[in-house]
RNA sequence: GGCGGGAUAGCUCAGUUGGCUAGAGCACACGGUUCAUACCCGUGGUGUCAUGGGUUCAAAUCCCUUUCCCGCUACCA
């Protein structure tokens, strides 16, 4: 007998910052669907998942909370793994990065490509430029200054190490242009192209000393392993894999030599460079092969604007679940989701699609099948071989189904191939109403003509139902049931006529999805939103706390150097080749200087005038976008990076001193 | 600013290498039907295929102009 060809998919390891929202859990579910589908044509499978678990953020988490990191991952994680697992989930490994074996082989790892070269130990000291935020390594320095801004780099405390990336970027390069699926969706390949391997690779920084929530870099104390090593050899060390060659075995296999390299990264389109380019450069480091395919796919949106926990308007899959149940969820999820495109989601979509493919095409489909069934046929419907010229085009199109949801999936268009089954269940709707069973039920003689009609109609629902299994297998097991049937193997599905002579279907047939009222579930969303804004309302923790990665401590002297002073915005106009830019002329006592900022997507230029802001003035003057800027203007900055200008609280005079 | 993608029915989008009266789903309207979860089936669009020009026997499809959107990236003193 010939192996079972192996397959392997993993999807991003989730943050355990907090519980994952819908949109996260889209990831999951889809993965999983791909999975399933695999199964079912018969690969030996392997799908891994996970939580990401250490960092600064978690870090301060828990000191908020009052518990040890450690037990603070432990809760969320235990709560993402709820959800995956509420939502059908069939993974088959759910690493956490604080697992023992994971840390120590990323120790491994690390001390392996630091032995080789390939990561190296980098000094802020003289290539630290403050204001950039950036440190650079000698040879990215122009005349000895920040290749950035031109000025001078400023010693610095912090030492770190650095991915040497350039030394594999021409093979990697080559990778790309031979492997054509390697990125997927194919227009994301240009922009890891144009942006960042043919102009050069900076190299990353992957260490970090500002922080103790993370993996010891254990040949050098007071270094922590910075998230993408430790994050991304997840999908090796899931599988046993050991630097050294003696992977760990599980059941006496050697899962990495059996499942490496991976058939499908599955990620959001926000990580694909970190996984198109420094994953496969510690992947060549390492003298491993590289992943087949990695999938950046789209997200699954909320329209209501900026969500917050506070507000209480972010979706969570468990509250849908709630409403809706786990496989209509998965249904909209997997339906809505384009493959380029973000995807919308909202009550109101939720209820509609609901109640218009899975209540009315589908659940209603199978509900008048049994009933008419029933009612003429005493639950028994046989093929008496009674054909008409309509039962053809039914079975042409329910045998050859199953080719094309293959290949929608093969390409990875999983929507579409979840509207090829559907396919199937209308046009079983279309047959009922031209074979219209419940007129041959009035007349005897045309009894062997409705048992077959029928029959076709059970087959191929059974057919549909089958097909469904990846996506909604929770419904697939119901339909199956009710008929009494058994589930078509992959191998079966261009059959027709396989559902067993004599069978009975159920004489209770339960209702698969309730129709939904609009209003009601707006109310229930309005009851979930009441709910979750009074949990996190009164608290401040959560989305309102941000933090960010501290500077080294300065002296009164440092901060005496600064020169602030309260300015009034006399003009004010867009800079035309910017994005971003806005051009100020700002009054500061009695002379007025020229200030340029990144503002132009929080104020437009109109507004500007008149206000008074506060400035850092004696800011060396540099070129932006070619024009002069003379000092900066003080904004503040929240999570998502809107901008807030800062102004004083009381009417003061242009030119006042903020000290 | 650089690179890339896009602009097709009220909405979401398909339209393969240029070729029959430009399509699907949803929504809406009307008609049919009653087995079924007020469900299902059918019918219905004068759409400047964003704009202007060009190549061609023939262009939504190829080339150039303009406008607007989106993604990544840079700049955000």
């Amino acid at each position: 007998m010939a192996e079972k060809k192996k397959f392997y998919l993993t999807t991003a390891i989730a943050y355990t910052s907090g519980k994952p929202h819908i949109g996260n859990t889209y990831e999951a579910v889809l993965a999983d669907s791909i999975v399933r589908f695999k199964r079912q044509q018969g690969y030996d499978v392997r799908f891994q998942t996970g939580t990401d678990e250490h960092g600064q953020k978690i870090e301060i988490k828990s000191q908020e909370a009052g518990i040890t990191p450690k037990q603070f991952v432990d809760g969320v994680s235990g709560e993402i793994k709820s959800i995956w697992d509420l939502m059908n989930t069939s993974y088959d490994k759910f690493i956490r990065t604080t697992d023992e074996y994971h840390e120590k082989q990323v120790q491994k790892i690390f001390k392996k490509l630091y032995s080789q070269g390939d990561i190296y130990k980098g000094f802020y000291e003289g290539m630290y430029c403050t204001p950039c935020e950036s440190f650079f390594t000698s040879s990215q320095l122009v005349d000895g200054k920040c290749p950035d801004c031109g000025r001078e780099c400023q010693p610095a405390k912090e030492e770190a190490y650095f991915l040497k990336l350039s030394k594999y970027a021409d093979r990697l390069i080559e990778h790309i242009n031979t492997h054509p699926g390697f990125i997927q969706p194919e227009s994301r390949k240009n922009e890891m192209m144009n942006n960042f391997l043919l102009p050069g690779l900076q190299d990353l920084c992957v260490s970090r000393t500002s922080f103790k929530w993370g993996i010891p870099v254990d040949f050098d104390e007071g270094h922590v392993v910075y998230v993408w090593i430790d994050a991304l050899s997840n999908y090796i060390t899931g599988l046993g894999y050991d630097v050294d060659g003696s992977n760990a075995l599980e059941g006496g296999e050697d899962l990495f030599a059996k499942f490496w390299p991976a058939d499908l990264h599955l990620i959001g389109k926000d990580i694909l460079r970190f996984h198109t380019i420094y994953w496969p450069v510690m992947l060549m480091g390492l003298g491993l092969p590289l992943p087949k395919q990695i999938f950046g796919h789209p997200w699954l949106l909320q329209n209501d604007g900026k969500m917050s926990k506070s507000k209480g308007n972010v979706i969570y899959a468990d509250d849908l679940v709630d409403v809706f149940g786990v496989d209509a969820i998965r249904y909209f999820v997997l339906h809505e989701m384009p493959y380029e495109n973000d995807g919308l989601v909202t009550w109101e979509l939720v209820t509609e699609r609901i109640n218009s493919d899975l209540a009315n095409t589908l659940g209603n489909l199978v509900n008048r099948t049994i009933s008419m069934t029933n009612k003429y046929l005493g639950g028994i419907a046989e093929d008496k071989g009674i054909q008409e010229d309509v039962d053809n085009e039914l079975k042409v199109l329910v045998t050859s189904a199953y080719k094309k949801v293959t290949d929608k999936m093969e390409a990875l268009r999983v929507a579409d191939a979840i509207t090829e089954v559907f396919a199937i269940f209308k046009r079983c709707n279309k047959y009922i109403d031209e074979t219209e069973p419940w007129i041959l039920g009035k007349d005897e003689s045309k009894k062997d003509r409705l048992s077959t009609v029928l029959y076709n109609l059970i087959e191929s629902i059974v057919t549909g139902a089958s097909l469904l299994e990846p996506f909604m297998p929770e419904t697939t097991g119901k339909i199956l049931t009710q008929l009494n049937a058994n589930k078509k193997s992959f191998g079966n599905m261009g059959q027709f006529g396989l559902y067993v002579p004599g069978t009975k279907v159920t004489d209770k047939p339960e209702i698969l999805f309730v129709r939904h009222d609009i209003k009601e579930v707006l109310e229930k969303a309005e009851e979930i939103r009441a709910a979750q804004a009074a949990a996190n309302g009164g608290s401040k923790e959560d989305e309102n706390v941000i933090d960010i990665e501290p500077k080294p401590e300065i002296t009164f002297d440092d901060f005496g150097k600064m020169q602030f002073q309260v300015g009034e915005i006399i003009a004010c106009e867009e800079v035309k080749k910017s994005k971003k830019l806005l051009c100020s002329q700002v009054k500061i006592g009695s002379q007025v200087k020229q200030i340029v900022s990144g503002i132009k997507q929080y104020y437009k230029a109109e507004e500007m005038v008149g206000k008074k802001v506060m400035v850092l003035v004696n800011l060396k003057p540099a070129k932006l976008a070619g024009v002069l800027s003379e000092g900066m203007l003080l904004c503040a900055e929240d999570a998502e990076g809107n901008l807030a200008l800062v102004t004083p609280e009381k009417d003061m005079p242009a030119g006042a001193e903020i000290c």
